[in-house]
Order: C-alpha cells, then structure tokens, then sequence
DNA sequence: GCATAATACTTGAGTAGTCAAGCTTTGCGC
DNA sequence: GCGCAAAGCTTGACTACTCAAGTATTATGC
C-alpha cells in the first residue's frame, strides 16, 4: 500500500519507532529532572577515563554541535552534575568532568532509564533484541559510508 | 565495555542510527527546499482517500501535536501545496488537502529522498532491510503497549 | 432542551537545539 | 620566529517544535 522502496520504508519505521520509545523513558527520565541528552551527557563522561572529556569529543559523541554542548552544559553545571576543569597544555580546551554527584545522579537515573527500556522491549527476546542492535549498527555504519562519498 | 543492558543499548543504537541516516535524507530534500517533516506530511496526505485529511489525524500520524500541525501547514499553504478544506458535517474540523502543485513536489522529492535511502543503506541486502523492519516494527508495538500500561 | 463535557483547532510563551560569526589559542610553512 | 590557517569554544539570531490556555463547535446525561 505504501508504494515506496523498501530502504525508504525501513526509514520511516525507524523513524516512528523511535518517537515513541523515546517518550516513556523520557517521561521516566524527568522524575529524576534529567533530559534524555543529559542522561546521555553523563553517560558518556561516567565511561570516560577520569570521567572527564573534551567538549568537542562529548558533541560528536552524542551528536550534537559544539554550541548545542555549551547550552546543554550551563544548567548541569549549575546543579553541580559536571565541572569545567582547565586543560594545561591548551588553553583553548576547556574539559567538562563528571562530579561525584553527577555521577550519583547518573547511576540513579540509569537504574530507572534501564527499567523502563526493560518495559518498552517487553515484546521482544534477548535474541531479537541484539539481532536488531546489529542490523541497526551496520545501517549506522552504511550512513556513514554514504555521507562520506558526499 | 557499556555495561548497560542489552534493551539500554538497543535504544542507545537506535538513537545514534537515527540520527546519522537523517542527515543525508534532510539535505538532499531541502535542494527541493522541504523539510523531512514536510515531506512526511504530503507522504501521509497522498496516501489518504481525496488526498485530504483531518489536521488531528495528521498530527497523531506524523507524530507531532496538534499545535505544531498549525505551525507545520502555514508555510506549505502559503507555497500552495496544500488547502484548507472546511467539513460540512463539524464546523469544528478543517480538513487538509494536498493540491495537485504539492502532489508534484512530492513526488519530485520521493524520487530524491528514495535514492537517498538506497545510498544510505548501501551495505545491507534486501533480506536484511525487511528483517530490521520487521524487529522494529514488534519493537514499535511493545513501546506502545509499555507506553499504555502507565 | 439545556448544562456540562469533550473535541478541534489556534495562539502566546517557553525550550532545545542549529547555524554563522567572532574570539582566543595553537600549529604549520618557510 | 612570524604570519596565517585551523581548532576550540561562545554568543546572537533563528527554527521547529511543545505545553497550557483560550475559543468555537458538537456530543452527552438527565
């Protein structure tokens, strides 16, 4: 009925598919008054060594632009999660380190974020759920192949 | 290395994925100067039965709200590609039909958008293509049955 | 048949980003 | 070692939404 190809099907599934996981474990993140991109901030600090990263790292590591981290790191830095800790070698980094609070909140967070992910797989098998992680890695992996000869 | 679980790590593919395999699609449909969420919206209304379509309808199937159905529509109508049609029947309704200029478009941009996505999917089978389909799909519906147990 | 609720839509205010331009600091060619 | 390009970050202006409140119309209980 769709008429369109295949590829284009697969992308619009994706694409609804996503909206509505996302919105249950955001809902479940915002009892703990974190957004999905700042869960997804100090996860990726809580897995770095010294739990301290560069700013321009942690943007393409979660996918946004260098001032879309900056506004993104005002309000954490503000409630204590993160601290912007001076690099020596250059002055023009500024590191973003995860604070022991942070960290405490993260692992809260976490606890709740993977529960409901838990929920929102509940139709699916151990064995479909990392099959479907690998299709959706090497569509991850055909993306970037694409924009590269671009 | 994540130490997340395996459903935490799905979502976290999930996310990263979506995200790479939009971009190529957004930029090769704003040469026809439309946006993805436009393109989604004339997709909608040119499946639909006299290519027309309550707002509401169109809101919960592209997945944004009602109010940003209003936002969305005031340029496409300005640029005629769709019109406002009222109801007999419900005063209260205004119906939304894709004219005949915003059919052409469409099609113009599916054909862009469709090569885009073969791009993007360059290194999978067909086989593969429906299998990730067919997981997300089973993924989509346990999201939504997770999403009305709460 | 009339009050009350529910539905469809719009609007004002706010949020979470993007992009382009600017500033500072470092690296590189020669 | 000096000039110029590049890297890292921030800021102002904008975009694409969301949410809450408001208006108009239709449906429902009694």
């Amino acid at each position: 009925m769709s008429s369109l190809t295949h590829p284009m099907q697969l992308i619009l599934t994706l694409v609804k598919t996503q909206g509505q996981v996302l919105k249950p474990l955001e809902s479940t993140l915002s009892i703990h008054g974190i957004s999905f991109t700042e869960w997804l901030v100090m996860h990726r600090l809580s897995q770095s060594s010294d739990h301290t990263i560069k700013r321009v790292s942690l943007a393409d590591g979660i996918g946004v632009t260098a001032s879309g981290v900056t506004r993104l790191l005002l309000p954490m830095e503000k409630v204590g999660w993160i601290e912007r800790v001076a690099n020596a070698r250059d002055a023009r980094v500024s590191l973003v380190r995860l604070t022991p609070a942070g960290l405490e909140a993260y692992q809260q967070a976490t606890k709740s974020i993977e529960y409901a992910a838990e929920r929102v797989t509940n139709m699916m098998n151990q064995q479909q759920v990392e099959q479907c992680m690998g299709l959706l890695s090497s569509l991850h992996l055909s993306a970037i192949d694409a924009a590269q000869l671009s």
